[in-house]
DNA sequence: GTTGACGGTGAACTAGCGTTCACCTATAAT
DNA sequence: ATTATAGGTGAACGCTAGTTCACCGTCAAC
């Protein structure tokens, strides 16, 4: 029952981007009476599915915004029921660092296929941040955008692709490096 | 200016999963006055970086919760300052459409890495749906979790890896697919 | 049968939120 | 020089949110 009622409030949480007020609670969950919400959200809070801040304002909990991480696929789903449920995430946090300076980028071609980078995959690139050794980084050479691991050696800089079928660009007139691949994401 | 109240403004949304009141907008922008607060977000209403749902509540914009997607990589930074970041996307919603029966597992293993799934990748697999012939699945077969590429055929079920050093699994007892994979996040 | 806990109704109270009005001061336009 | 506009202060106000109190029926425990 009492779950019922929370789920009712994480969809509205998440249709209206907001937490609902306590008529409309009693309007989500049927009750008649501000009162008997209360003493749901005082059943919530305590059950930890939601807090207050410091003000006494209503802030969703970690299963508003969070998915559950169930560990190694090897370990599956947890045979006992409830229980190791634990670990959550907000995959928005998980993936950025600084919002405001991280940008998406549909990938296309497979010069980064070796990598586990392919055509159709969207990569987070954050413009802040020195690009190391390493790094795949999205940038500018001889007139083109194109995302490529950097090197960097003995004051030598120069993108690699991770195919063998490519070679790598050293760069003829400028090498401008204009973002840090920070993650990738795909969905089927 | 009024970028940088509504940075201010966004940055309290992020930390707080809430909105901010128009006092707490005083003393994050400095106003002495709920009514600059008042003239301050009706501008920001204006522009669309804000809004109001039909109760008159302050809802966040796209820009809370979204960043933008600048289209292929090939087409690189927008060089015209400002326009054509029309599109933003929110991760989460983009990867999770079934909130509730949706679980996040960490890969294990190399077994799907020509799909350009790779160890420590997390994968989004929804436990609600009908696996179909082709679809990448958390899957429990001859006593062991694992995730493989699910194959139906001729009223036969079996996995396959995307690995030639592997070879397909075709269940000597049971074959229970648990979850179908939706999507791949790697951070770097 | 009695009691107590639980889960709900209904009403009343107060703090504070969002709005509005009057007013002030630079700065730009005329 | 004068006017209009943008952007802010300060105060006042109505409304509603969250809280609290009194009360009630149901079910389980004793």
């Amino acid at each position: 029952m009492i779950d019922e009622y929370k789920d009712k409030i994480i969809s509205f949480y998440q249709k209206n981007k907001r937490m609902p007020v306590y008529t409309e609670i009693m309007k989500l969950v049927g009750f008649k009476s501000k009162n008997a919400v209360h003493k749901l959200l005082n059943k919530l809070i305590e059950e930890g599915s939601l807090s207050k801040d410091n003000t006494g304002r209503l802030i969703p909990g970690r299963s508003f915004n969070e998915i559950p991480l169930l560990g190694l696929v090897e370990a599956g789903f947890p045979t006992s029921t409830e229980e190791a449920l634990t670990d959550t995430i907000d995959i928005g946090n998980y993936l950025i660092k600084d919002k405001g300076s991280s940008y998406l980028f549909e990938v296309k071609g497979d010069s980064m296929i070796e990598e586990g980078i392919r055509e159709g995959d969207l990569v987070i690139a954050d413009k802040k941040g020195e690009p190391k050794d390493g790094d795949i980084v999205i940038a500018y050479v001889d007139g083109g955008w194109t995302i490529k691991f950097l090197k960097k050696k003995s004051g030598k800089t120069w993108l690699e692709p991770a195919n063998k079928n490519y070679k790598p660009i050293y760069p003829t007139q400028e090498l401008k490096v204009a973002a840090i691949v920070k993650g990738v994401i795909r969905k089927y």
